[in-house]
DNA sequence: TAACCTACCAAACACTTGTTAGGGAAGCTT
DNA sequence: AAGCTTCCCTAACAAGTGTTTGGTAGGTTA
């Protein structure tokens, strides 16, 4: 990271188009996620965009900021669906399968930035720009955490397991998922958490009727 | 990558001691872990190590030897792990057992080189030099998919669901735990393995007897 | 004492990185 | 026709990158 400038804060591009943003956030979003966000060059992203690299910051201005603004969206979306899924006052368990479904939709519609959540999250948090996925990642355990143990006391789940640990275990097999899941597969998001939950609910083992 | 040598394969330094090479390795492996590998200049790891960069160069011939190495060991020793597991002849249910506690031991001993593995073999497997990832992934997936299999035939397992998502699941709900687990903590790898394989063998939901 | 080996340092190298400044072609507005 | 706006290019910059080369302090061996 060169030319350290003195936080001089430039004005960003305010006659660019959005849609071009977009779209360019959407390329940008996918090599990332290929490579990882330090082994993205702009010269690759502007590769993939057909365009050079120099040209990308008539459209942001910084390598940094084209990241912040692919992760923020996401979670605005994805705080969206999960609010109103919290507001509709459902039992325990059905409030973990409609998250899961939820997170599965999620996951259809910004592969790529959860996959790039995914990585960098853990070393992003610590930048100020960037400890808004330090505070969506503690919303986020307060709703699932608080959810088991709703449904721990209403007798729904188990409770002679390490709650802490039923709840990474949901969190994580949910959202790895991100890492192999293709739009356009066999299955279908709605599928797969559907499986996903079948399993996560009531395990793999065939039980003797 | 400057300085693009017309493939001289430059000798090792066999001189060098291989404890101090060792402690390097491991050193070097808790930046990799903590940074990711692009992210991770030879500064910080000699920094990290109480040295100068180009000092590193006397035990090792490039950065890339250094990953080679910490993720070349760590899969030579899972694999003995498993192998010992897979020809001990047990059925489908206690062989997952076995498997699924032999990788929590492996993410116990190799915390750092899993998280590695788990951050960067995707897009290393590319590279030739790193093949032998893609060989180590496809064997994996065969003990693992094979055993599932078979369980489902045994009727230990469930036959309704997609076996490979049933791969997928267990797979990753095993390995994500990389990126959280801290030797030291208050479970040890083995009680983490139980409550792991209880919940996906019967689930989460409570059961009415 | 002399020669040698081990493990490091100091300083540079060639190249890549994110970013900027100035320019210009096309299209729209006046 | 003139001016303005949008979107990109050309060409460079300063800092950071992995790596090499030559040197050297301290221990071991002869």
């Amino acid at each position: 990271m060169p030319t350290n400038k003195p936080t001089v804060k430039k004005k960003p591009q305010v006659t660019a188009s959005p849609e071009r943003r977009r779209e360019l956030l959407d390329t940008a979003a996918e090599v990332f996620a290929a490579q990882g966000y330090n082994a993205t060059t702009v010269r690759k992203i502007a590769d993939a965009a057909g365009m050079l690299a120099g040209s990308l910051y008539y459209h942001f201005d910084s390598k940094e900021s084209m990241l912040d603004e692919i992760l923020s969206a996401f979670l605005t979306e994805l705080w969206d669906g999960y609010d109103t899924v919290l507001a509709a006052g459902l039992g325990p368990r059905e409030t973990i399968e409609a998250l899961v479904t939820e997170s599965f939709r999620e996951i259809d519609r910004h592969r790529a930035a959860v996959a790039i959540y995914q990585k960098e999250s853990r070393t992003l948090s610590a930048q100020p720009r960037f400890h808004y996925l330090s505070d969506s990642q503690q919303k986020f355990e307060k709703a699932w955490l608080g959810t088991l143990e709703r449904g721990v006391e209403a007798k729904v789940f188990r409770s002679d397991l390490d709650i802490r640990l039923t709840y990474r275990f949901v969190r994580d097999t949910v959202w790895v998922a991100a890492s192999w899941y293709r739009p356009g597969g066999q299955h279908s998001p709605e599928e797969i958490a559907r499986q996903y939950l079948s399993m996560v609910l009531d395990g793999i083992a065939l039980r003797p009727t």
